[in-house]
Parts: structure tokens; sequence; C-alpha cells
DNA sequence: TGAGGCCATAAGCTGACCTTATGAGCAGCG
DNA sequence: CGCTGCTCATAAGGTCAGCTTATGGCCTCA
């Protein structure tokens, strides 16, 4: 087992998240007791009988090395320090319950009552919020999704394969209508040890478009709607680092290569714990709209009108 | 073994999340291949050998429905739909390690390097990025956390038991010097059903005063500023609902109960998803300082102003 | 053509988590 | 006072997911 004495010198704090953090399960069955107030009523909740939840909460205790429950003969109650782990472990599950939207619509058969069709962007950060929501309205409707660029999107609404669907650009494809349905600025970043990001000054767009950005490969949604932007200003330099995906690119950025443009949906949680820094710049609109689309004519009824409902009141 | 034929309408649907989304480990696996582009690798770098990474992603696919990788003789990378998950799965990752960066807190010994005491909020929603940000520049900083109301939080830096405090609330307390480190807006919300959520003007703030809502229990940090702002209008109207929990207040306002007046911080999620929505009042500053402070005169050094660097550049 | 990378399969072990059965503490009530 | 009904805890036993090691096939490159 393992016992070879000296060595790690992070002694095992290094053996994974998972180790360290309950899994799925304890953490629903202790947001259910956080609601009911009791490990039987929780339990009930869960499916599981009241010795699991017993059992399963103390070995939580035991994992965090923290109490979670007061427990009493009338019930249990959070303590300080549980209020807090519980307030943690909403956020683990309702990135779940996003992935699990996502999955499902993944997943989901051709003969789903409502088939979407959706640029990587919108269905990697807005479209599973969406989903949860319309579950939460419209239960029984089974959706399924295809994510593609804008023509692939144009391609299966014209098909007939996809009901709706969502793009981001600059413009409308021709041959389709659509509705703005969200806004997406991209927002110049970099690392805190960046020099630009102790300016106080906005940056000028002429020395944006000179210096050499960690970006998108060309073609991408971003990099067309920075180049259009910078085209004004003498164009976008050579890029420092041209990468396949907006994650390669935050990555990137993340660990000091350089600067880059990134889009704001991207990149909320790194700007929240100061992994990046957002660099004002003068002038310079980098926005682009986000817009459900479907074929000229052809408004969308049924189960597509309440999706779109959702996202634009 | 369920072979029963016909039947389950929903089938197995309703076993909870953990049942339908992959355990920790098996998304930590996933983003190491997608980082590597082989699965042998990716085993190595979570620590298990190439059959149990193989066999794991194999039955992540089939629970999902989803081929997720490509396989070649020269590794394996991600399909377009692998890649959606993976971005997907990262979000749960990161709330995880925000989970974990926490309760290592929670946990965190008296001999800690950086005893840090915070208020609720911030202890919820911004602490635990703040320390993964920490733990990446000093990872062998132990920090141990201590939350309170403001009182509490001067108390513990008073008597020594804390290094550095965070409180939010209009003031800084007597004794204590500080600085700001974030700000807060309070937010009007209400459910997508509610009348005022379809309103195009501005909410006048009598009529906001004049209207109940639900809110927390009179004392906490929201409802004082709230107080403030509105007593040149009038002063609140009876509560619709008295909550113990900004969580509470947040379920109540989304199922309909009424609308609610919440931090920002505690509604990005809603407001993306248009669980909630937003509603804009006209010319009342619902707007709180966050501030880290320490006793008067005794500016943090070490662990704290390493810390208060992170925060606040 | 052999070395070294990739992935897949098979057989066997271990441990986490479930269940059922039971007991003990506290409240309300006739 | 003792019954009923809620709470949580403990004990004993079964099942299964996921790990390991051992092996084999495919492809590339020197």
């Amino acid at each position: 087992m393992s016992s070879e004495p000296g060595a790690t010198p992070t002694p095992l704090l290094h053996r994974g998240l998972s180790h360290r953090v309950p899994d799925l399960g304890a953490l629903e069955l202790l947001l259910a007791v956080a609601r009911h107030g009791s490990l039987g009523a929780a339990a009930r909740e869960v499916g599981i009988t009241q010795p699991a939840a017993s059992s399963r909460i103390r070995s939580m205790e035991r994992q965090l090395g923290v109490a979670l429950l007061d427990r009493s003969p009338r019930g249990s109650r959070l303590t300080d320090a549980g209020a807090l782990v519980t307030d943690w472990a909403r956020r683990i599950v309702e990135a779940a319950e996003a992935f699990d939207a996502g999955a499902q619509a993944l997943r989901g058969r051709r003969d789903s009552r409502l088939r979407v069709a959706a640029s990587m962007t919108i269905a990697e950060y807005l479209l599973p919020g969406w989903l949860i929501a319309l579950h939460a309205e419209r239960p029984d409707t089974a959706v399924s999704l295809q994510a593609g660029n804008s023509a692939a999107v144009a391609e299966r609404l014209f098909s007939g394969e996809a009901d709706v669907g969502f793009v981001e650009g600059l413009a409308v494809p021709d041959g389709l209508d659509g509705v703005v349905v969200a806004h997406d600025r991209l927002a110049l970043v970099a690392a805190p040890s960046h020099p630009w990001a102790r300016r106080r000054s906005p940056l000028d767009p002429a020395e944006l478009a000179a210096t050499p950005l960690v970006l998108r490969e060309r073609g991408s949604g971003t990099r067309q709607v920075l180049d259009a932007a910078l085209s004004a200003h003498g164009g976008l330099a050579q890029p420092l680092l041209e990468l396949a995906s907006t994650t390669a690119v935050k990555a990137a950025a993340v660990s000091g290569a350089g600067p880059a443009v990134l889009s704001e949906l991207a990149i909320t949680e790194e700007l929240a714990s100061r992994r990046l820094v957002a660099i004002p710049v003068k002038g310079v609109l980098l926005r682009r709209d986000l817009r459900a689309v479907w074929p000229a004519g052809h408004r969308p009824s049924g189960p597509a009108r309440d999706l779109l409902s959702l996202t634009r009141g």
C-alpha cells in the first residue's frame, strides 16, 4: 500500500478533488436536510433510508473535518459552518443541473419535441440555463441539441432538422429571421501580473491593435468581431498565440502568456476571483448580438415559442 | 434485471442528479484527457492506470448516451459533443474547487498562517475564489475562516483571533481601518411571471417602498441598506415574508411568492437563466461597499497582505 | 522489424454505500 | 404514567462500481 517512506512533499493533498469534495449524492442529501430540517425527511426525499442518510452525512463531516448539523431529538439544523458549506454545495449542484440539462439535450433523439441548433458559445454558456427554466415550466418537453457554427445552424433550419437556432455574430444569415436574445461583450483581459492590469487610463484602440494577443483561430466568431472592430485602427497585429478553443485561450491568458480578448460570458468566474483582470479600451465597441433564428417567415410555434419566451420575456 | 418490456413513461429519470451526472473523479479525468489528448497520459495525471481510465470514460459515455472521444492508435480527441460536455464539466469542477477551498479554510486550525474573519455574504460568494487565487500564488499558506456578522468580525480582530476581516455595510466599524475591495449592488428582482417583470419604465422608489416584499429579517446587512435607502421615500412597507437566509428569500422569489431585494452576487445564476428578472428602480442607490478591515493602525502584513493584494490589485 | 506509443479486454479484489433490524432520547396526550 | 410518534444512532450483511494486474492488437517511427 504505497508504504514508501520518504517522498510526498505535499502530504496526501494531491489525490484529486474527488477525494476532498463529497460526491453529488451527498451534497444533494445535505441540501435536502437543510430544506427539511430533518435527516429522515431528507432521506425520504432522495429515496434512501434514514440510516443511510445519517451515515452519509456523518462521513461527510468526517471528510470535511467540520460539524455540519446540530442533531437533536426534534430534528437537525445546520451549524454556521454547515450553512456555509451548504451554500457552496448548492453551487456545485446547480452546475451539475446545467450539465444534466445539456447532456440530456445532446443525447436527445430526432423525435424530440424541440430540436435546437446553436453556436458553441451559446450552447456552452446560455443554453443549459434556458433548458433548466424550460423544464421547470414544461417538464415533458424533450429537447435535442446540435452545436455548430452559424452556417451549420442555418443549414439545419433549412433542412427541417432543427426547429429553432441560436447564432452569434454581426448579422442574421440570409434566409433567416431572428430576434436578439442577449448581448455578448468582448473583453480585453490579462493576468493580474501583466502591466496593463495596473493601468489607470483606458487603452487606446491603436495600441491594442498593435499588440500581439492570444486569440482564437481566424474564422471563429470572436475573432471576426475583433477584426471588424479594429480594422479602422490599423488591423490586428500578428497574434502571439492562436488557439483552437475559448478554453485554451483562457488558460493561456490566466497563466500569463499574454493579453487575450474573450467573451464576457466565458470569464465571469475568472474576473470574480481575479485570475484575470479586465482592461478598459477606449471607444471600441466589442459587442455582438446573440440571436434566436428561424427560416424567414416561419415564426416558431409550440415548444420553440416556449423556449424563446424564456430567453427574451 | 429490470427486463420489463413496456412501462416507465419517464424512464428512471427521477433517481436524482447523481445518477445522471458522472462523479467528480470522472469529470476530472475527462478534463485531463482533453488537456493531454490521451487516455494514458490523463490516467497518469490523476493517478490511476490506463485501463481504469479507459473503462471510466467508457462508462461515462454509456451513462450520458453520447460519444465523447474519438479514439485512435495515436491518441484520443474530444468529439464536438465531447467538447461541450467537457466545458459543462469544467464548471462543476470549478464549483468543486471553490467548495474545497472554502471547506479547507473552515476546517483550518488556529495555527494557520492566515486567519480570516468574514461576513456571510463575503464568505459565501467571494472568499472561495480569493482562496483559490491565493493558493495558486502561495500554495503553502494555510488559511482558516470564521464567518459572522460585522460585530463578530471586529471582535475577532481586536482579540487577535483573526489577522484580517471582511465586512459588508455602510461604514467601517469603530476602531478598524479598512479598504473597499468590492461593491455589491442590491437588485430588485421578481419571477418572470410577475407584472413588474414586463415594465418598460423604471419603478418609482415610493412605489417600491409601498409594496410588500420578500425580505431577510430585520438586522441583516441587506435589510439595513434597503431600510436606509428607502427611509426618504416613506420607509419600507410591512414585508410580505421575512426569511432567515438569502437562499430562502431567493427560493421564494423564484417560486413567485413576490418581489425581493437581493445582492447581485447572489443572483447572477438566476438572472442568466431568467428564473429571476431584475427590475430597474429610479434613482435609488442600493449599493454597499465590501471592505477588508483590520485593527486601526495595524496594517496587515505577510499572508494577509498577499490576500489583500489579490482582492484589490 | 522491433521499440514504444496508443487503446481494449479479462479476471479478481476491495470498499463504499445500500438495506433491514433494532435501540435510545424527547414531546404530547389521555 | 405509559403509549404513540417523531427524532437520530448503531450493527450486520449484501451488492456493485471502480480499482488493479496481465495481456493483446494497432499504428508509427527509426
